[in-house]
DNA sequence: CACTAACGGTACGATAGCGTTTCGATGGAG
DNA sequence: CTCCATCGAAACGCTATCGTACCGTTAGTG
């Protein structure tokens, strides 16, 4: 019925990325958010009544499922979603959003929860693919999908958010080859 | 010659890295330093003169060297620097630091590189008792201290700000298995 | 003991965000 | 075409922080 509020809406949230991306936390504002908007803040404010609620709905639009790869090795599978995966962290916003993400997640339970949630839908192609690597034979029967899936993206983050230094390309198969090659049955491993 | 400022200029300190720790990047304001520290603004002004200055000197006055053991054990070693690392992770006000430098760091050069340099510094302990191990024929020649590094202390970060979830005392040894063993060398391994 | 630099407290005008209200324009549904 | 919910714009009083200035006090120096 109501098809006027719903591009509005859009233009909100996608103005609202826009500020938390080059204002951080700190200039998260509803009048910011409405500036950039070119909306009124009496419309802002009709939908979401906190800052709060802005952020999480925004932080919720900005999920884009990964693909996930099935081409029969695991290494391959992992390749490729770890590539499409550094590639979001040093080619987009993503990062300077998730930045300013964690700290408010670490004082406001409702982000902590939303957080929580998008990285488990984000976990969810790399933990396919193991578990699908496992049950091939691929993968030891005894492999951990969970710590796996930590043990392999984990790194990257670290990299970018703590360390801070630029990720190399062959990162991304040395990592492959630390972490998953203990996991594999003898016989296909070089271990 | 003057030690009046001295203690003052702790205090201040002292009150901005509480200030960050329960109000977060947006909170922490030369008005609430002062207050904290029941200081003068003037007095603080005097000194930093701007909140990223003062954010800068307060995080590295955090800075405490991890205690870099040497038990002869590579396992032993690497076991408690990571254990002292989870117990600074969930124990203490170091994360929600970290988290509103991290969000500070995406934005203000000057953050980014201290807080590239603080790490750095923390990473020395482990980096030294694997570099040790290594030399001492513990660890395969081949490997690479700075990556394991990375491959042992992320999946921590990763766990605490990312994933938002606890970390289980056997994940330490879990993640020191699967890290570690692929590095040993033939012989001494249960690989 | 007297001096002086540094300090805490306070007040200042200026700016910015808050959350709310009013009002006139607009565009989709019937 | 008409109607009315939704919208943008603007203004409201309020509060907080900014950066600076002044003044009386205090704690180390010589």
């Amino acid at each position: 019925m109501v098809s006027r509020g719903d591009g509005a809406r859009q233009r909100m949230l996608t103005a609202a990325l826009d500020v938390l991306d080059d204002a951080g936390l700190a200039g998260f504002t509803m009048e910011a958010v409405a500036r950039r908007a070119g909306a009124s803040k009496a419309t802002l404010y009709r939908r979401w009544p906190t800052t709060g609620a802005l952020l999480v709905d925004a932080m919720d639009a900005t999920y884009r499922p990964f693909p996930t790869p099935d081409t029969g090795s695991v290494t391959k599978d992992v390749t490729e979603i770890l590539t499409a995966f550094v590639t979001l962290l040093e080619r987009t916003p993503f990062p300077r959003l998730l930045a300013a993400f964690i700290d408010a997640a670490e004082r406001d339970p409702a982000l902590s929860e939303l957080h929580t949630d998008l990285t488990n839908r984000r976990r969810e192609p790399l933990l396919t693919v193991l578990q699908r690597g496992r049950d091939r034979g691929e993968l030891a029967p005894d492999t951990d999908p969970e710590l796996t899936t930590d043990l392999l993206t984990s790194p990257f983050f670290y990299r970018h958010f703590v360390a801070h230094r630029p990720i190399p390309r062959r990162m991304i198969p040395d990592v492959i080859t630390r972490v998953l090659n203990p996991c594999r049955v003898r016989g296909l491993t070089d271990c």
